[in-house]
This record gives structure tokens, sequence and C-alpha cells, in this order.
DNA sequence: AGCTTCCTCGATCGAGCGTTCGATATATTA
DNA sequence: TAATATATCGAACGCTCGATCGAGGAAGCT
């Protein structure tokens, strides 16, 4: 009775928020299929009834996990890609923004490479949309950088995309946050790697330079 | 009454082998744990207790496919290297055998690549032990390709071993055999992407190359 | 013929699933 | 105080799941 001064919207987002990062950790511990809405009602300390007041069946739920994570990591980098006027350096920064934001959500993140298949319809739909987008700002910046360097056809623009998408998120398979590799050192493992085979040399660092 | 000259273990070998073609293709589609053994039983034609005469549980289907599908990608592996000296060919060689085999099980590897966690216990800890075989002949390629070229550290061997097979992998996601990149092309491509930014310089095919 | 082995099946069980519904407690507004 | 909106809960429903069991058909052997 002290402090209720804003609408209650806000604590009802706070707790779908919640939810929502136990659910993600819980489908990415069992898989979707596997894990129950008990499993998530246990975790959060609520009733099973009472979770379906925040969403209206399972997938939606799994929906809006995937839905967030995906916008939240679009937004993310195109905000970090403004300033950026080098072609190489924006795929530093795309790399390092995909295998940073990784690395700080990797439940939402195994969640969605992992259960992309197990949304059906509408939802699956409007998924797929947001994956194409991400794509297509990686492609556009691979065709950039491309264009303004030597680089030869080693390979398609869409299968280079496909292959730096796949060793980006193979990390969720093998990779454990706070391990001897840390995470801003495994990104820029990934783009040198990435860079040197798509552009035939090692991929432009902090300081840079040049050859023909 | 005819031609039943051999032993039925044959017979009973060859339904088994087509229930777990059949059931691979079933987890591939629907997901392990969304998959039922009612659903592989109607593709297969035969009724649903009657499964039970070929494998004790689903969770033993699980490990009979992903078992036997390692272990002749590492077999047809093993043989391709033995004739092989250089250490970039043979990285080649790994790359073509496995993409290859992906291409023509794409089932069974997707299984692989996917239900991995859907496994516990016993049969999880054969798969995983499997699993590191493969990567190990993999990083030691890696460790000799290192070795034999004026290859800098891009990338410590455990994160280079990873990102290939996340390049690779990640292909269940997005290829379609038959479709416009033949397989032999992609990996082609990807064994070039690849072992560019790995040694610096576009990997040797059958023909010539570039120094750096 | 009888006996045994291999194989298949329908019927069924208990458990767990996602979801619904009516009751209820609390806070806000009139 | 009465009325309303917000939030939570226990109990239950209908359904699907993996797995089991005993019956029985077909084939080979003695």
């Amino acid at each position: 009775m002290a402090d209720t001064a804003s609408p209650t919207s806000t604590e009802h987002e706070e707790k779908l928020e919640r939810l929502l990062t136990i659910a993600a950790e819980i489908f990415a511990e069992k898989g979707y299929h596997n894990a129950s809405i008990r499993d998530i009602s246990k975790r959060a300390g609520t009733s099973l009834s009472g979770l379906y007041y925040y969403f209206a069946s399972k997938e939606e739920l799994l929906f809006m996990i995937q839905d967030r994570s995906l916008r939240k990591v679009l937004t993310t980098l195109r905000g970090k890609l403004e300033g950026v006027d080098s072609a190489e350096e924006k795929l530093r920064t795309l790399v390092h923004n995909h295998v940073g934001f990784f690395s700080e959500n990797m439940a939402a993140m195994r969640v969605i490479t992992h259960e992309y298949d197990s949304l059906e319809g509408e939802y699956r739909t409007r998924i797929t949309e947001l994956r194409r987008e991400y794509s297509d700002v990686c492609q556009e910046i691979l065709r950039e950088v491309r264009r303004f360097t030597s680089a030869g056809d080693v390979a398609p623009l869409n299968v280079a995309t496909s292959a730096l998408f796949g060793m980006m998120n193979w990390i969720y398979a093998w990779y454990t946050p706070g391990s001897n590799v840390p995470v801003e050192r495994l990104a820029e493992h990934l783009y040198r790697l990435f860079t040197g085979g798509f552009i035939g040399r090692p991929g432009k660092s902090s300081r840079g330079r040049r050859a023909g």
C-alpha cells in the first residue's frame, strides 16, 4: 500500500520477462517438446494454471522467447553499425555482437537455433521473417566486404553467410562462458578465421593494414 | 519355401536397417521427443508392438541411429585418409567426406547433430566417445596442417576445430541436396573458406595455389 | 504328427501432457 | 460500502505417450 503509483502493467511486464527467462532456461536444458509447463511452474514458484495468465499457450511462450531475443540482437546490431564506415569493421561488429549476445543469453540463443522447427503456422512465419532480416544484414555486409577488398569468389555469398552463421551458432554445442577463452577473444578468433578465408588474408583488427 | 537357405539373421538385419532409416527420417522431421513410436509404425507398415521385437526402447532406437552413422563416417574417413600424405589434402578429404556423407544421409546426420542431448546415461556416454574420436581425428589433422605450413596462430586448435564443425554441421539448417550448388562444390567452398582463414591463404585444391 | 523358434499383432496399462474452469484473494475506483 | 479489475490457485478433463503381455501364425526340425 505504499509505492504503487505506476500502473501494474510494469510489474506485469517484469514478471512476464522473468517467466520468459526461466522458460528459456528450461527449454534450453530439456528441449521444447520434452519440457513441460509444470517444469516451468515449479522453477518459477507459481501454480501451473497461474502461468496461463501471462501467455496463451506453450507455443506462444516459445514464440515470445525467440521473437524478443531476435529483435534485441537485430536492434543492438543496427545501433552499433551506425557509426561504422569500413566494410570489414562492419563485419567485425556483427561477429562480436552476435557472439557477445550469444554468451550473455546462452539459453535464449540455444532456443533460437535449436527450436526453430518447433514453431508452426503464424508463429513460424514471423520468426522466419526476422531470421531472414538478420541473414540479409549479414549478407549485405559480406557483399560490401567483397566489393571493397581484393576478395576473389571463394564461395557464393549465401554459402559464405551460412558458413559464418554455422561457425557462430555452433558455439552453443561446445563453448562455456567463463572458460579459459574469454568471449571477446573467441569472437575475434572466429572473425579472423572467417575473414581470412573469405577475402584471402587475415581480417583487420583495431589497427589495420592493406594489401593488394 | 524356395530360397530360404541363409539364416534368418540376414532378413532380420535388413528389416532393422529399414526401420532405422524410417525412424531417422521421422526423428529428423518432427524431432525425437515430438515423434512417436506410432508414427514410425505407421510409416513402416507394421504394428506398434511389432516394432519392439527389433529394439528395446525408443531411446535405444535413437542410439542405434547415431551409433551406426558415426561409425560409418569414421570408418569411411579413415579408409580415405590412408593413402594421403599431405596435411592439407587430409583436411580436404575430411571436409569432403563429412559434407558428402551429410548430403547422402541428411536425416541421420540431422539426428546426430540435433538429438545428441536426447540421449542419457550409458547411451550418451558411448556417443560422446565416438564424437570425441571424430573430433580428435580432425584436430590432429589441423595440428599437422599448422605445423607444415606457415600458418600463424589465428585461433587455438580446439576453437578452429569447433568452427570447422560448425560450418559443416550447419548445412542441415539451410542446404537442400540437388539445389543449384552441387555437393562437391559446396564441400570445396567450405574447405577453402576454412583453410584460407586457418593458414592465411586459400587451401590447395587439385591444381594451383596462392602464396601469402 | 508334435515341438520349437522366429515373428507379428490387438488390447491394454499407467503416467504425463497442455489446457480449462470456477473460486478466491487483493487492490483500485466510485 | 459496493463494484470492478487484476492476479493466483486447486482440481479436473481429455488425450497421447512408451511399453507390456499373451495369443497365435508360419517355418523348420525330429
